[in-house]
DNA sequence: CATGAATGAGCGTTCATTCAT
DNA sequence: AATGAATGAACGCTCATTCAT
């Protein structure tokens, strides 16, 4: 029997759920691992036997975050032919975590430069399937003839401003679940080239 | 004699002083009052007799920054006829103050919600001046028929993500300084109309 | 069959050899029990089923190091007539485990009375050897009219010092390796008589 | 009014000295800061106010150890002329702070390297009056013909032994109140050449 | 008004010990 | 008999805040 094996992934799961849960209320930094014991509901001592330090936690959680994120976007990105399926990709698998991505942005500059990697990565994936779409638009003409790393800086800075903001946009709840259609539409908007 | 009262209001300046320098550099959470006592060559108790508490003073340094940039912009929009002229006005009167806005952005949620009032005043002020601007320019069909709460948007969040990935954009110096003009630019091609 | 016995001892031998090994590394008061059952490549709790307590497995450590040593000197002692010889008998034996002597020697404060015991004994038998030879020595005037005691006192005395300040001695190495004659051969000299 | 200064080193002192009576009990690594707070009076954080490290304070103590029993030893020495004198004035340094003292001595591999620097610097101090005075020895053949440095070890091994072994040889009270003069007698018998 | 010494709750981390498996 | 996950008290240290001077 694997009765040992299985409780101790529970109480490590028990303890990034828990983690992930604080984080994703009070940030980062913010958070301390004492509170996060207490929400798990081990001794806090048992933070430090499944995760040998604050910032080993802290990127765990970051990077089962980012295997997520990533991988939702891989997924759909299959069927992602157009630049709209593209954003909504993005905008799907970001909504899923949004509260502790949110956080992720915010407090980057204070997190290890691995957790800034797993940020990078995202936005790798995402930039790289922008690239794509948008070549073959620009080719076509149907799109303004601007420096893509432009366009997805504008993108992406409009997502995560929104996300920065959420209190201001979506007090109790999700901003992209409210406004992910309306960013979307208008961000193609923003880009087409007038046929008249 | 105000002497007594001159002398106070020196103090208090010298603190606020201090900690906006300090601010600038490492940030509002990252900050103790201990340094900032050090930075401006008071005493610790000193900066508590001025501001009652930490939130208090850094309330105080937020507002002095608002007050600053909100009347820059006011006073440069009285030359600002076009949307360049605005957005221009915008990016200057932000970047005197570049560093410490840039930590306002980022440490925003863990700071006091009267810190948020403040950011919404100057973004009040330059999204009035948005509206004008950009009521005329649809007027005239100048401009995609966006909603105007968007484009703001759009520009804040990627002059925002410019200044949050400072370290990625302009790792030893000013980004306003280097992308300003380029910004500017690109965000003007975006939005004017084809005239095909 | 009496496997499961032998198993056993076989298991807390294994542990014994590992505290030993690390006591002399890192000394008794610097050396976690987690880090000893590693050394012994057996879990953390098996220490404790063998050993009660950490106390307990210090002392049996030291036990076992006051049986060997004292046996060694019992055996070397049957050949021991001059003081030279039981000199170089106490030393040798010392010798093959200086580390964790010197080490015994510097933390005794902290260790629990039981194992001043221990030293004692070792030092009970030497001193016999010493008591024995000395007082022969003493009847024909061959050497200084001096306590015993004292005498025994000052070669302990000396040995330590040498052995506690290895760092000073022997920085990469043993310090009764490199002393040891020359260490005897001066003590000889101090107590003998001058026979002019 | 100096009050303000006065009371500072004021606590400063009761800290210091609170931490040297709990090192003289306890040892220099047993100690913890908690403890010593507790016996000054003060709250925790007090200490780190006036040291700004537990490092920094065990140096302090042992700094203000190294210079009294330095001083003493140089005050004595003017009016040291024979061996005995020398002898004597070290053991009389030393027995005012023989606690804390032997604590140090027993703890220096696990001091910090200044720590050490302390004790080297007392035993340069009587080395230095040791050379002398059996330099002369030498020359008029009233002493026997040893390296110096070996007859400084054996006296120094023999005083740490005695001091190391308190618990032994003074169970309640001052080693060296009881074996000072007997020490000094046996030694100086131990040295001297029978004029027979 | 200004000082800065003192506070004490809080932090991340370690480790001997226990106990269900 | 052996395991190793879990515990919880203790550690050194930081820092916003208070208050006697």
């Amino acid at each position: 029997m694997k009765k040992r094996e299985q409780q101790r992934q529970q109480t490590r799961a028990t303890i990034l759920s828990a983690a992930e849960h604080i984080y994703a209320s009070n940030g980062f930094v913010q958070s301390s691992t004492q509170l996060i014991a207490k929400e798990a509901g081990v001794a806090h001592g048992t933070v430090f036997l499944h995760f040998q330090s604050q910032e080993k936690l802290i990127l765990a959680v970051i990077n089962v975050l980012g295997t997520d994120i990533t991988t939702r976007i891989h997924e759909s990105a299959k069927q992602s032919h157009s630049l709209a399926d593209v954003l909504r990709t993005h905008l799907t698998a970001i909504e899923i975590h949004e509260s502790i991505y949110s956080h992720l942005i915010m407090d980057m500059p204070q997190l290890p430069k691995e957790a800034q990697q797993t940020v990078i990565g995202i936005q790798s994936i995402i930039a790289h399937h922008f690239d794509q779409v948008l070549n073959q638009l620009k080719k076509e003409k149907q799109m303004k003839d601007l420096p893509i790393s432009f366009i997805f800086n504008t993108w992406i800075g409009l997502i995560h401003y929104y996300l920065t903001n959420c209190g201001l946009f979506a007090p109790h709840g999700s901003v992209l679940a409210i406004y992910k259609d309306e960013l979307i539409l208008n961000f193609l908007k923003l880009l087409e080239v007038d046929k008249s």
